[in-house]
DNA sequence: GCGACAG
DNA sequence: ATCTTGTCGC
């Protein structure tokens, strides 16, 4: 698939003060409440494990109207090659895989991740041969300064349901404490000074996608807010159903193991 | 000036 | 993100 908004697409080459615009423009046009078609009861991690591998569904078919839902993660080949990993599953099955490299322009700046990685996942989208309904990425979405993080500015320009999977805290105000939480539980993020929300605001919610049962071993909540069409509460919930045993969900797991894969062989 | 900061 | 063996715990 391409960008619906080439307007939009990370132009390394820009500076700083035009990125931050850019990312302003980005938020004002991102939806963070549910505006999808899809059925998320119907979006499954895996057909193995999960009260939903006990119903009905779990007769050893494929539901080809089931939502597909991809999985996006990156690994870098070196200091100036990034290679994108996207998996796409449907109905707990993957369905396809698709990668791209691109040059990386820029260094990491918090803030300003998808300048960096945006034109390598977009060129794997463009390889994507399948339509998703839903996609995961592996950082922020609304939790972002100006509510554009990465999650958010490539949903945008896709114009695609999206959800930011990361595994820490880029800024906001967590409620309670997020330390020790039992599987399946979450804690609401706010917006403070940092971010330009008001201030209260929900961006997004710590997720405890699994825990051990005793208590001398933590896993750490990822962090899930909202990329575009969807609504945080809808994010987190999204992230559960498709986690399946794992800290992350199993499109971003794939995607993670398909990156590294990726890696090994494409390296130096 | 100081602190904080996804991948 | 990346550099990396053993090791603690279930």
């Amino acid at each position: 698939m391409d960008p619906v908004h080439p307007d939009f697409v990370p132009d390394a080459s820009l500076d700083r003060e035009e990125m931050e615009a850019l990312q302003r423009e980005i938020a004002a046009q991102a939806i963070f409440e549910d505006d999808f078609d899809f059925d998320p009861g119907r979006v499954r991690a895996d057909r193995e494990t999960g009260q939903q591998a006990l119903d009905a569904t779990s007769d050893g078919t494929t539901d080809g109207d089931a939502p597909v839902v991809v999985g996006v993660d990156q690994a870098f080949l070196d200091d100036d090659r990034a290679v994108s990993a996207l998996v796409a599953l449907q109905d707990g099955v993957v369905i396809e895989r698709t990668h791209a490299v691109a040059q990386t322009e820029i260094p990491y700046i918090p803030g300003l991740l998808s300048f960096r990685e945006g034109g390598a996942i977009l060129a794997g989208f463009r390889e994507l041969t399948v339509e998703p309904d839903l996609a995961f990425f592996d950082g922020s979405g609304r939790i972002h300064f100006r509510e554009a993080g990465l999650a958010t500015h490539v949903g945008v320009t896709l114009d695609l349901p999206s959800i930011g999977v990361a595994k820490n805290l880029l800024c906001g105000r967590p409620v309670a404490s997020t330390d020790g939480l039992a599987e399946g539980e979450r804690v609401d993020i706010e917006a403070d000074g940092d971010v330009t929300a008001p201030d209260g605001t929900v961006v997004g919610y710590a997720v405890q996608s699994r825990q051990y049962d005793s208590p001398n071993r933590y896993v750490n909540p990822l962090i899930v807010s909202p990329g575009h069409r969807v609504g945080a509460a809808t994010a987190a919930d999204l992230v559960l159903s498709c986690s399946a045993g794992y800290k992350l969900p199993e499109p971003t797991r794939l995607a993670d193991k398909y990156a590294d894969d990726l890696k090994s062989e494409l390296g130096d």
